[in-house]
DNA sequence: CTGTTAGCGCCTTCAA
DNA sequence: TTGAAGGCGCTAACAG
């Protein structure tokens, strides 16, 4: 541990108790708007406070209070993320600031390359008191994190689907209304046969996705070709699409789940000579402006990331000042056309 | 302020003195690894507080020690930030945690819409003590930020050119190095006339760049035709670049500092008809994904945001700790030759 | 080597 | 209405 940094003091209570000549505890009650002080005596106190530039130090009110107005968000990052997950990413933060810009709530964040080092954080920071609660994110297939956050007593919310894994406060967004949208607009232009690549269905969304792609493509009567992970590398993609499409029935329709891939593929059709939309018409989850600067435009589900992490921020206030555990949806899925389909 | 939490009450050292009936001192020292404590005693006090399951509380430490272990990060975040930005911010911020993984410090984030609430923010942190450092970014041509840094007695690094206007410990780019890479490789391509289209001077980079720019161009002989911000909209920029190309001498290259700007410019001259590297070269800073999607791809200078967020990392574990004001360059361009020019 | 004491800055009974 | 005292959990100085 590093010595103890010989900052000037700061004025604290017992300083502006000493100038008025009062005790500490009035100071404490006037500075807190709490009774207990005359309004008179309040004023001066309130007043000399501003003047020796009084501000409650923050550990001792956590020490006090028992809360550190932290907000825990470990971020399991794998160097190789694509800009439109970091995008993504990064107005979800935003949102979930949104929230506690009033307050005195800040986040605390930590970015990790494994699960293991996340638990690890989420036991440190649970067992020292540093975090009032815990915003979980990507949650897994199976997630060890689940079980964990039940050991741990500090209060948490997660982001994403865990209908069926626990029973935590969630915040989730409507992936199986996505899914209809994309397939329904398939139908629509009249493709009979599509095909999804997905990034990996070790996360829960993945499968969840997959599952109600399967299902909205049945309902429409569109036959699935496949439902592959994406793979990385431009000629990796191409063998892939190029064994995707020799298929029988063909895929006349692709559905992605990243933008960055499918605007990959969308370079790979063109190279082997392929038309889209009119050979083949592409779609993805997650509209970004990525979408915008491809030729022709990604047609793609958009999602508001910021009023996702707002809402999450929401959750997490609700369980911290009335214990409410919400369970409501971060955002709605909203299909936007452009040239791909 | 809400009730306070009835968590059940954590393990203190109070509970480990009593159960081995020691002093709270000899616990604490044996803790600490401190002197003053047999190794018989310590090792049994340390089985006990493992097996009591014991984490120092974070608030009473802090108290203390007058260490919040948080360092400071405000994104000021304008929401209709670029994806790009987000994904080098994401890499930033990740390698910022790097040098922390192995110790207590976590990062302490908060997003605001404008300077003023960012340095509200830095005020109540300073005076709360609930950072023990700040790191500043996105330098502005007139920063109040700086000055008020001198002001606020918290030890802060910036993260971008301030000579001449702070004296702060720092963590720099090359954004000359970058310029003049540029510069040489359309020379070398046998341009003549080049122009750019930045993000806006009132970022000090801007400026810097755009110092860089002209300098490295004049010592290539080559001519600019024009040194404008980006305009945003499909309409607008297509406008721009049709101006751009009406100049005499008309440009012959196109640096960006936006791979997004860059992107929707290559679509835009497509849409006019014109051969992007033939007719026109582009190229870029700051290096993305986005540079490989489109066709042909965009030549790019390319910098580790990893390895900058790393460097100002250490530059503020190096403030802590001794105190050093560290200046150091955080990260090296690179080109990144593709088929834009 | 061990224990006692006194803070760190704030809040909160409980008396006066 | 005000003040004195104790505690939040930990560390540090000094006494034994």
């Amino acid at each position: 541990m590093p010595s103890r940094p010989h900052r000037p003091r700061r004025t604290t209570i017992v300083d502006i108790a000493r100038e008025l000549e009062l005790s500490i505890a009035s100071v404490s009650c006037a500075l807190n708007g709490k009774p207990g002080v005359s309004e008179a005596t309040r004023e001066r106190i309130l007043r000399t406070a501003r003047e020796m530039g009084w501000t409650a130090n923050h550990a001792a009110r956590s020490l006090q209070s028992r809360r550190s107005q932290m907000i825990g968000l470990v971020l399991r990052r794998d160097p190789a993320d694509a800009v439109q997950i970091s995008d993504f990413m990064l107005r979800f933060i935003d949102g979930l600031n949104q929230p506690f810009t009033s307050r005195e709530e800040a986040i605390a964040l930590r970015t990790v390359r494994d699960v293991e080092a996340e638990i690890r954080t989420y036991r440190d920071w649970a067992s020292q008191g540093r975090v009032d609660a815990l915003v979980i994110t990507d949650v897994m297939a199976e997630d060890p994190r689940l079980p964990l956050l039940a050991e741990l007593d500090v209060p948490a919310v997660v982001v994403g689907d865990v209908r069926g894994l626990a029973d935590l406060p969630s915040v989730w967004t409507d992936d199986e209304v996505a899914m209809r949208l994309s397939i329904e607009h398939l139908a629509a232009q009249g493709h009979r046969t599509a095909a999804r690549i997905h990034e990996g269905e070790h996360l829960r969304h993945g499968r969840v996705r997959s599952a109600a792609f399967a299902r909205a493509a049945q309902q429409a009567g569109i036959g699935i070709a496949a439902m592959i992970p994406s793979v990385v590398g431009a000629d990796a993609a191409a063998r892939q699409l190029q064994e995707l499409l020799a298929s029988d029935p063909a895929p006349t329709a692709l559905q992605f789940d990243s933008s960055l891939r499918a605007a990959e593929a969308l370079r790979a059709l063109r190279g082997m000579g392929l038309r889209v939309p009119e050979d083949i018409a592409l779609l993805t989850l997650d509209n970004s402006p990525l979408c915008e600067i491809t030729e022709p435009g990604l047609t793609a589900i958009d999602r508001d990331a910021f009023a996702y992490g707002a809402t999450a921020g929401r959750a997490v206030l609700a369980l911290l000042e009335t214990d409410a555990r919400e369970d409501v949806q971060g955002t709605t899925s909203r299909l936007v056309r452009r040239g791909s389909s």
